[in-house]
DNA sequence: AGAACCTACTCCAAGTTGGAGTAGACACCC
DNA sequence: GGGTGTCTACTCCAACTTGGAGTAGGTTCT
């Protein structure tokens, strides 16, 4: 019955779309805007690579397709299978959580900025905050229908307030960032060779008191719950 | 003399090689352990990238390549061009930066985490926690070096600190996240059905404070710059 | 009637990953 | 002196993933 232990196991892309499969059955199309605008912040994927992965379902036993017709062409539809829904849970139950990744080329170019000026940083800083911004204004209408008492699966609305909690720090704190970074740009001549400054010391101070008591409060209730 | 019209254009991963070539020169080992140590955080690459990122910079004129030899065996040497150092520049002056992009599944499985119990939502937080505290821990003696005036390249700890002060609030935000989800679990009977809380009502309510804030801030700074 | 956008995908070259594999060098411990 | 382990210094590869282009029917607006 199982091919379990000839195929490779799903990958995280895959067992999201059956996280989604487990709510309803949706389109191959519904299901690439649904990854996009609902977990495409914290799990970005190629549509391309989401069309794949869904055929990939089918032949696992995860997931069931069938043809609609409309019009003159035809749509995909996916429903899961128990299997496919087993899939998903004992994805939460029994592997670790992979690290998180991030990629932020802004945080890259302040890095390395005295390979060129102060106005080339600027810029970035700038564009950052409009690609943020946008971001943020692509979201404030689906928060507000939440807010409403609205909203899609308003019996998921405490887990997607905690996503939506993730997200808007998330942004709001590259915000801030970048108005950290112009501030201590306007006390230097240009980005070359200045070195270490009383904002640096500072910043450098913060982050050092943030990483201890981070480690130590971890080490506290790692000890809690060895007693326990 | 150059080839640029034939050769496509060099990949971010590549730009930031040529960055830090254009500090000193490294050894092809020596700037696996850079990049992962150094930038790894906002930009991490696989090491086999890496390597095979190097050797595409030399036919294209980037950077030049010379075997050094140890015992037995031998490494490559990197230096920058003139080419790679224009290159560089150019990148930071005349492209515009690419969008952020986050990838935590641990987000992901607090999205989905009605497809398993709260404990299972409890283990995902502990192990973040224990990854995230991890980092932290790795970073530490690099920003005690700093704090006392030592570190590499002292006269760009200007660059470090704005970079170091990305780094901590990104983790200290993932910490407080896992704290928040933690309360907020705290006042469920399970992870299904749940539906509005005065919690998640809270943190819809918060975000779209700080969504409006940020979106009136950013419209206000273009008013100015597009009036001046 | 035409333009523009939405639906509903497919294709592909190129980039990227993660894990395994190979081997020399150096340290340490019994 | 022999074993174990860790660090240096990479290479190889199958599989995964991206981003952009391409195709084509449907709907909406003007």
């Amino acid at each position: 019955m199982s091919k379990r232990t000839t195929t490779r196991a799903p990958t995280t892309s895959q067992r999201t779309l059956l996280g989604l499969l487990s709510l309803q059955s949706w389109t191959a199309y519904e299901l690439t805007r649904q990854m996009r605008v609902a977990v495409g912040r914290v799990w970005p994927r190629s549509e391309a690579s989401l069309y794949t992965d869904m055929k990939r379902l089918v032949p696992a036993g995860l997931a069931e397709a069938e043809e609609e017709e409309v019009g003159d062409r035809t749509r995909t539809r996916y429903e899961v299978t128990d299997a496919g829904r087993d899939e998903a849970t004992r994805w939460l139950r029994d592997t670790e959580v992979s690290e998180p990744r991030v990629q932020i080329e802004a945080v890259l170019r302040v890095f390395l900025a005295d390979l060129a000026g102060a106005d080339d940083l600027r810029r970035t800083l700038d564009d950052t905050r409009r690609q943020v911004t946008r971001q943020l204004e692509a979201v404030l209408p689906i928060l507000e229908d939440y807010a409403s008492g609205g909203g899609t699966f308003p019996e998921r609305a405490h887990l997607n307030a905690l996503f939506m909690h993730y997200c808007a720090g998330f942004f709001g704190h590259v915000l801030e960032w970048c108005d950290d970074v112009e501030a201590e740009l306007d006390t230097w001549p240009d980005t070359a060779g200045v070195g270490m400054t009383a904002g640096a010391q500072q910043m450098i101070d913060d982050a050092i008191a943030t990483h201890r008591r981070a480690v130590e409060r971890y080490l506290e209730t790692a000890d809690e719950e060895g007693a326990s």
